[in-house]
DNA sequence: CTGTTAGCGCATTCAA
DNA sequence: TTGAATGCGCTAACAG
């Protein structure tokens, strides 16, 4: 079918050793021969068969990326800073995406394996001992973007200061009525960061002595229609809030659709401010928290490459910045 | 290191055939070692090394996705598509992204082996027949998605009818002056796309009765940055359109940011149509050329896997619709 | 029905 | 410096 290894030594008159010594650089060729192999190689146009060099060698030169709510823009932000590195490497990346936990389970259950690929990059997804036991008895090099365990090295952002942040925000802007329009805390695919934003709400309304509201609390997936029903039930709502902190960029546009619908203005009626900071934000004049999603996989794979083919190195976690971004949807009440 | 087929069949006490039969029922075993196998598969959690199935096999389970433009909102929504349906069966995606004509070399020059892949969907390139070769000597079946080669089969849309409508439609509304902001018609990594909108424009404007005019014909690349660019000099200039045909909504967009910034209003002063319908064009009410993305990376892979599982399978051609959805970027000129 | 063996394509060790 | 032999883990053909 293809040309293999042999037929390369066949056409140079030589053994498959050299051949393959020429390939690697594995150990000195003479000039001559290696001319001879090279020739033939050329003209075979002959590539080692990837399955015989993966068997061989115990390296697969593939890394997985696990990314759950991949119909979120945040996540697409981040697989691109991840193919923006592997681009110049040699390993290829093998993708995963999750909806559910059967898929997870499933994929927790049979990527971490030897022979399937050199290591994982994981997306919002937080291990369970389970997953993890797999991982480390496999010693699979892993790391986590936007999760956390204590045990894997992590690329992270301290999602409840930049949310403590955004609502007291707010709150300087002088709003009392603020509300948060987030993802539901048990997330079915263990996820801690939507905890932690709410816990950061929590945090900024307590240091303005805010109250928290029970029905200022609304939860739905982070997607456009999603937020657009939430913003509708909250902005029906007879003790109507002057602001809205959503829990992801999408949500909050989903949020100003409902109130351009409900005849309620944007930043004069109501202020909303965002997260991730996406880049329709900057289209929809969104006052948003920016994070930088790119760089997360970008650090992601630089740091899991280093783990892989540093033996023993030290991957610690990686805490990257947020800045609140403010453009247009966000002002001080009744103005 | 880890479990191989050897350890299942010692703690089963059988020989590796029998764990090889039972793993994929490929003889009959009987009921009793069956269990007993089964119960030492549980006890190890053994899983097959890939490595070495692939390399027997001559199979690898997983196809190349191959995408230039990575950056495009389009890509990304077709690469859902793919992942929505790859999820229910049994084969891994490598993704490979391209952004320059070295990468894209590389890539057709490595991975359309035997042994790296076991099919090919190949977004918006067009093949040279070097790549083809490489294609067709390897056998390696192969789907083109937005894009064309006589011997390949493809899931394509008619840009030039999708693109000729749209401007008919601007032309009936009563504009005139209608520009076209689109790509540069000699794409480095070869697609032809972009000459079918342009040419799908001046069938257009011509059934019309209506002049191209060449500075009303304007090229950047696909992002909104260089939308808003291009939107700059358009309308900046002293015979300035009365309605602007977009390649591609995020161009759309920054034209409009373009407009906004020169208090140009969208529509009353300026109509903008886009191309695509990415969930942005909802969101911004921007009138646009809708094409099923999602429903293209469906197709695509469903059309792939077919091919590859089954021998001689007619691959054929499959053109899917486009539609015009008006809304609110569009309307007729000093109205 | 089941154990043993050959061979997939390669890297690598052992001899020469 | 190089050729030949071994083994990576698995499937499938072969032999019992």
């Amino acid at each position: 079918m293809s040309n293999t290894i042999h037929d390369v030594a066949r056409q140079a008159g030589v053994g498959i050793g050299t051949v393959s010594s020429v390939l690697n650089n594995s150990r000195p060729v003479s000039q001559a021969t290696r001319e001879k192999v090279l020739a033939a190689i050329d003209k075979l146009d002959f590539i080692p068969n990837s399955s015989g060099r993966r068997l061989s060698m115990g390296r697969t030169d593939s890394i997985a990326v696990i990314i759950p709510y991949f119909t979120s823009v945040a996540q697409i932000e981040r697989l691109r800073g991840v193919m923006s590195v592997i681009v110049e490497s040699d390993y290829d990346i093998n993708l995963f995406t999750v909806e559910n936990a059967p898929q997870r389970d499933k994929v927790f259950q049979t990527v971490p394996r030897r022979g399937r690929v050199d290591g994982l990059l994981i997306f919002s997804l937080n291990m369970r001992d389970k997953d993890l036991k797999q991982i480390q008895q496999g010693k699979i090099p892993t790391v986590l973007v936007e999760s956390f365990h204590p045990e894997l090295p992590n690329i992270y952002i301290d999602d409840i200061a930049a949310t403590r942040k955004a609502v007291e925000y707010l709150a300087d802007l002088g709003h009392q009525n603020i509300a948060y329009v987030g993802d539901v805390l048990e997330d079915p695919l263990g996820s801690s960061f939507n905890q932690n934003r709410y816990l950061g709400y929590c945090q900024g309304m307590e240091n303005k002595g805010l109250h928290v509201h029970p029905s200022f609390y609304r939860v739905g997936w982070h997607r456009r229609a999603k937020g657009y029903q939430v913003g509708m039930k909250l902005l029906k709502q007879t003790n109507r809030p002057t602001a809205i902190f959503a829990f992801c960029d999408e949500l909050a546009l989903g949020v100003i659709e409902a109130a351009r619908e409900l005849e309620i203005n944007v930043p004069s009626d109501l202020s909303v401010i965002g997260y991730d900071d996406i880049e329709l934000a900057h289209f929809a004049q969104l006052t948003t928290v920016r994070q930088h999603l790119f760089e997360t996989g970008v650090q992601g794979v630089e740091l899991l490459l280093n783990t892989i083919d540093t033996p023993n190195y030290n991957a610690g976690s990686i805490q990257l910045e947020t800045k609140l971004i403010v453009r247009q949807t966000t002002v001080s009440p009744n103005q």
